[in-house]
DNA sequence: CCGGATCCCAGCAGATACTG
DNA sequence: CAGTATCTGCTGGGATCCGG
C-alpha cells in the first residue's frame, strides 16, 4: 500500500489515510457525535446508538486507543463509567460539521 | 434528522453517516485524494495504490455511484478508461483537506 | 496488454452468556 | 451497570482467471 515514497514523490494520500483508518470503524463517527453533546455513560451510548456490548465496547477502546475520547471509571459499585471527547476529538469536530453539512447539500432532495 | 429509531436497532444519528458509509471502503479517501490532481487511468491509479485490480474496481464503481467520480470509457482496443472528480466530488475536497491538516497535527512527532 | 468479473478467505460486527 | 468471552455470520479486500 503506502504509496510509493522513495525519493521523487508528492506528499502521499498518507495523511488522510489515517484519518480514515481512525474513523474506519462502523459507529466511531457517530458515538463522536453523540459524544460532542456532552458527557455519556456506556448504557446510554447504548440506548442511543442501539450498538450491541461488545461492539461497544470495542469501538470506544479504541476511539481512546487513538485519543479522541477519555474514560472516565468511577471505581465504585454500581459501576460508572464516562466516555467524553479529549481535546483532540474536539478538534476534529469541524470534520464532522463540514461532513455534515457537506452531506445534506449533496444529498438534498432525497 | 430523526436520531433513532427505537424499534430496531436503526439509528439515522445524523447526516454524518452518510457520509461515512461513502467512504467507509478501505481506499475510497486516497483514490479521490489522487483525483485531486487530475485524471487517471484505471492502470495508473493501480500504480499509484497498489491496490488490486478486483478492489480497485470495487471501490472506483462505488465512487461512482455515490456520485463523487465519473468513469469515461473510450471504447476501443487498447482498452483506456478514465476516471475524474464530479462536481460533487471536488465540493468534498475541503473535507479531505481539513482530514489532511487535522492528521498532521494530531500526528505530529511520531 | 488493459480493464473487469469471480472466487476465497481474513477481519470485523452482532448475539448470547457470564463476571465483578 | 459495565464490561469480558466466545461463537457465528457477513462484509469486503486480495489473488486469480476472463474478455477484448
Amino acid at each position: 500500500m503506502a504509496v510509493f515514497d522513495s525519493t521523487t514523490n508528492q506528499r502521499t494520500a498518507c495523511p488522510v489515510t489515517r484519518v480514515q483508518q481512525m474513523v474506519a470503524g462502523k459507529w466511531k463517527i457517530i458515538l463522536l457525535w453523540h459524544l460532542t453533546h456532552g458527557t455519556h455513560r456506556f448504557h446510554e451510548l447504548q440506548q442511543l446508538t442501539g450498538i450491541s456490548k461488545g461492539t461497544l465496547t470495542r469501538q470506544l477502546r479504541e476511539l481512546e486507543a487513538d485519543g479522541l475520547i477519555q474514560r472516565h471509571v468511577f471505581g465504585e459499585v454500581p459501576p460508572r463509567v464516562e466516555y467524553s471527547l479529549t481535546d483532540a476529538g474536539h478538534s476534529f469536530l469541524p470534520i464532522l460539521d463540514q461532513m455534515a453539512a457537506w452531506s445534506e447539500q449533496h444529498f438534498q432532495g432525497e
